[in-house]
DNA sequence: AGGGTGACCTGTCGGC
DNA sequence: TGCCGACAGGTCACCC
């Protein structure tokens, strides 16, 4: 479910809102991915301070130490004053002085992480090889050329894998190359600066705009409010194999890299 | 060091 | 209707 912008408008819903609560109690559902890497019980009486993002990762800053959480495929977040009795996919709730939240989770590929801070290793082994922040002015196009530079697999691999730029997963990878009109096979190492400037500004663009749209409810995404988003509407090339393309007409094709799979515009895009 | 592959887990959908 | 395989928004450990 959730790349950046999924993941930007979840923090945007509930980040207020929390930002000063004091932790009450918290309860771990089944095994996420990784182990929450300290006691629940030790949380309590601790400050949410502040909700920050990096990549697909929220990043909560409590009074000591931080909880990071990812959403994996298939997790959402809700924060609100009461929530309807856990369910069978609730995996972490945490109940505070300003609302109880909660991550629900099917296939548990998330994860709630405690650290200590930024520098611990625990924090460092999820947050340390990410790439450039996209939305931000980290996002240098220089440095950005020069990382696509010293790849060999294709482009569109090259952006999922994080470590150039965070935050662009299956779908908005699609998209943006389609706004760039670059073909996902094309090798990274083969762009030419002035392609590299429009895929770099069409990932700001896309993921931009994905964020004003509440991001994109495919099946089941939602903000910590309830609210899903609508980005799904304004989509290119994503999920529409077979479909004409919106701008030349052209049947869009589907392709599997890395067993993903990748959606373009035979014409629109070249290699 | 980079690239390719399997693994993690549950739900849903299409085809027979 | 039922079963079975394919696939789904992510990313890590493991092999060359």
């Amino acid at each position: 479910m959730p790349e950046l912008p999924e993941v930007e408008v979840t923090r945007l819903s509930f980040a207020d809102r929390i930002a000063g609560a004091r932790i009450l109690s918290v309860d771990m559902g089944k095994p996420l991915r990784w182990p929450l890497q300290c006691l629940p019980s030790s949380l309590v009486g601790r400050t949410v301070v502040a909700v920050r993002r990096r990549g697909k990762y929220l990043i909560l800053d409590l009074s000591e130490g931080l909880l990071l959480v990812h959403l994996g495929m298939s997790g959402s977040v809700s924060f609100a004053s009461h929530l309807p009795p856990a369910g069978v996919h609730d995996h972490f709730a945490m109940r505070t002085s300003q609302g109880q939240l909660r991550l629900n989770d099917p296939r548990r590929f998330g994860a709630v992480v405690y650290a200590r801070g930024e520098d611990d290793p625990v924090a460092q082994k999820l947050l340390g090889k990410l790439g450039m922040e996209p939305l931000t002015d980290d996002f240098d196009l220089r440095l950005f050329h020069s990382g696509l530079k010293r790849r060999k697999s294709s482009i569109k691999q090259v952006l999922l894998a994080g470590d150039v730029v965070v935050g662009v997963g299956n779908i908005y990878a699609s998209e943006a190359l389609f706004h760039s009109g670059i073909r996902p096979t094309t090798r990274a190492s083969s762009l030419s600066l002035a392609r590299t400037r429009r895929l770099h500004q069409a990932i700001r663009s896309v993921l931009a705009q994905a964020v004003l749209a509440g991001g994109s409810t495919l099946r089941d995404f939602s903000d910590a409010q309830g609210a899903g988003g609508h980005f799904q509407l304004e989509v290119m090339v994503y999920g529409r194999a077979g479909q004409g393309c919106g701008v030349c007409k052209s049947t869009i094709r589907a392709i599997r890299q890395g067993q993903r799979s990748s959606f373009f515009c035979p014409v629109c895009q070249k290699a």
